[in-house]
DNA sequence: CGTATCCTGACC
DNA sequence: GGTCAGGATACG
């Protein structure tokens, strides 16, 4: 699933190809994404420029010379695919941006739950985001106090993108088995001492993950796991040789070390 | 707080 | 042919 590192690999093609041209032509070829992205909105794209790429917790942001932007979320299973006008789209397209100078960029997503929005010049539209994960401002005083009146279990408002931007399940579930905490534990118990742990936990999981260089998609099913807990049921902990356990919290599978998560 | 919804490929 | 996966959102 792409999760900050993986976006922020993603928007760093979508610069390559993107920034500083001018749209020739844009299409939403799902019906689920014209949801978001009616026709009419997408054909107003032709001839805008883009003038940068952000990228904001798992959204990015294509900054447009008009001063509108357009906001892309990969969902679970989006990605970029580059290439050249005329040549055959991939089976998943679900839109395109086409540039000057003949490159497209095309939205790959198989199950079709990306979303495509426009925001107006001057909407926030990031406003709801807490700090992103790899950033110096999500810090453990600051997540004590966005923690503090949180009686949910820690795994569940780590995900919650008003506390932090950028995790979803993997990286979640790894960071808790990092830092050795029981993903049950309500969020306001932790202290700022477990929550240092914590933050350093999941500044060094998504480093990690953002220095591989593999795609999501590269991975071969048979390939030993990169995973040290996600998807590791009942085999053994690498750190104390327990068999993993799964559990559902919030309808979402987490994977953890009943022995030396506490 | 929990649960349904979207969507489709993968898997039994 | 039924179930599952899950990010975000909407709803009870």
């Amino acid at each position: 699933m792409p999760e900050l590192p993986e976006v922020e690999y993603a928007a760093a093609v979508a610069r390559r190809v993107a920034v500083g041209r001018t749209i020739t032509s844009a299409k939403v070829l799902h019906r689920s994404l014209r949801r978001a992205l009616p026709a009419r909105n997408a054909r107003s794209l032709v001839g805008d420029r883009v003038d940068g790429i952000e990228r904001r917790g798992k959204t990015q942001f294509f900054r447009l010379m008009s001063g509108r932007a357009l906001a892309v979320h990969f969902r679970m299973t989006g990605d970029w695919h580059v290439s050249a006008d005329g040549e055959p789209l991939p089976r998943h397209a679900r839109a395109y941006l086409g540039f000057e100078g003949g490159l497209r960029l095309v939205l790959d997503d198989p199950r079709a739950l990306s979303v495509l929005s426009l925001c107006a010049p001057g909407q926030g539209a990031a406003d709801h985001l807490g700090p992103d994960a790899d950033d110096p401002a999500f810090e453990p005083v600051s997540l004590a106090a966005a923690l503090r009146t949180r009686r949910a279990p820690i795994k569940i408002a780590l995900l919650d993108q008003r506390v932090v931007a950028g995790l979803g399940n993997i990286y979640t579930v790894e960071a808790l088995w990092q830092a050795r905490l029981n993903p049950r534990t309500p969020a306001h118990q932790l202290a700022v001492a477990r929550l240092r742990q914590l933050v350093r936990a999941i500044r060094r999981v998504l480093a990690k993950a953002a220095r591989n260089a593999e795609r999501y998609y590269g991975a071969g099913a048979s390939s030993p796991s990169r995973f040290a807990v996600y998807d590791r049921e009942g085999k053994p902990c690498r750190r104390c040789g327990a068999s993993i356990a799964r559990m559902v919290q919030g309808g979402r599978s987490t994977y953890f070390c009943p022995r030396c998560q506490r």
